[in-house]
Parts: C-alpha cells; structure tokens; sequence
DNA sequence: TTTATATATAAGAATATACTTATATTATGA
DNA sequence: TCATAATATAAGTATATTCTTATATATAAA
C-alpha cells in the first residue's frame, strides 16, 4: 500500500459525518437522499462528502434512474478493512426508497 | 472502540509528516531533535505535530536529561495496528545522540 | 416539450489546520 | 548563579476544509 493512497484515505475518513456514512454502507447500498436524512445536512454538503469517499478508493455508485446508490468498494485495503470493522452497522439508513 | 477515539486517532494520523513520524518511531524511542531533521520543518512544528500524536494515545515520551525521547504506545487499538505495520520502518531516524 | 425530482457543481464564507517567528520553560554544566 | 541547550507554548498568518446558497445536469413523467 503506497504512502499516498494511505494519506489519501486516512484523510477521506478522519471526519465524523464520513465516519457515519460508511457505517450506513456497510449494509449495502444506500441512496444520497437517505443519507441526507442521516446526517442532517444540507445535500450539496453531502453529495461532497461522498465524492471525497468516492475518490479515495472506498466507494463507488450506480445510477438507478434518477437515484444514485452508493456503496462501499468490495476489495478495500487492511487498513480501511480495520476501520470498517470498527463501526457500527446502521441499518437503519437502509435505502427505503424500492430500488431496481 | 468508541467512535470518537477513532475519529481523533484518524485525524491525528491522516497527515504526511504524522505519519512520517511514526515511519521513525516503528524502530524505538527517537528525540525530538533527530525528528525535526528528518522532517525539515522548524522545531516548533515538530514539537505541535508530536503533541497531536501524543494526545490521541498513540505516542508517549520520556524526557532524558534536556532531551525529551518519543515512542509509540505498546497498547495500539487495532486501526492503529493495522496503520503502523502499513509504514516502512525508517531506521535512519534513529537516535543519534547518546542516550541514558 | 414542459415540469418535477435527484444529484452534482460552483462560489463564497466560516472555521480548522499547520506552518512561522518569538518567547517561555526546564535541565545541565561552567 | 549564569549561560547554554532541548523542547514547549504563544501569537499570528497562510492555506485547507467544510459548510451554505444558488445553479446546472440528467432522468422520468405528465
């Protein structure tokens, strides 16, 4: 793992609202209006957090309609494997909206 | 592994001279003098990047004599495991001076 | 087509972070 | 006790981060 990639991802999840959003994800896919919902921000602020995410390596979307729906990267480095471990599993930010 | 541990242990190792450091204290205890030349930054910077460290529980330190020796804590949380053995060790930042 | 909905991007402001220089603290040794 | 050395703290500045509101884009549905 380059020293890069790793400051790169510690930084995209040094943050507690991001810290939450993977613990919605780590559910399965969750849509950004339900995750808007969980962190009470406005969604701009959330679609950038999740674009931070996205661009270290440790999400990825599929559009589904005008939804997009988030999730986490399956093949995940030891140490995001360790941080993911760590968090809780919100089920409750479950995508409610019925999803193709 | 409370959520708010783990979000100041992150933000505390999510920088490039953070984890610089710890690269240089994988080995043993290191003084503050041989770290500020292996950053290259003034002492002072050093001094605040190591007390970042060392409030988050992940360093603690010795003082020998004008000399203050820093190392890693033995009892690392699993995240910080799983960081620690990502860096290369950097033997080079070894203690030069003479210590007790 | 037009309208509505979900999400993204842009621009700007507030706040946090990470340096710098100057100074304080603490321990050693002359 | 005075001077020196190692480190820490304080204050200020530059930059980065993270929101907000406004606007753009893309899809779906009327």
């Amino acid at each position: 793992m380059d020293f890069l990639l790793l400051e790169k991802q510690l930084k995209a999840v040094a943050d507690a609202n991001r810290l939450t959003l993977l613990s919605c994800l780590k559910n399965g896919e969750v849509c950004v209006c339900d995750l808007v919902d969980v962190l009470g921000l406005s969604q701009p602020a959330v679609s950038q957090q999740l674009k931070k995410l996205e661009e270290s390596g440790i999400i990825t979307a599929r559009k589904v309609g005008t939804w997009k729906h988030y999730r986490l990267v399956e093949d995940q480095t030891p140490v995001m494997q360790a941080i993911l471990s760590q968090l809780e599993n919100k089920s409750t930010c479950q995508c409610t909206t019925e999803c193709e």
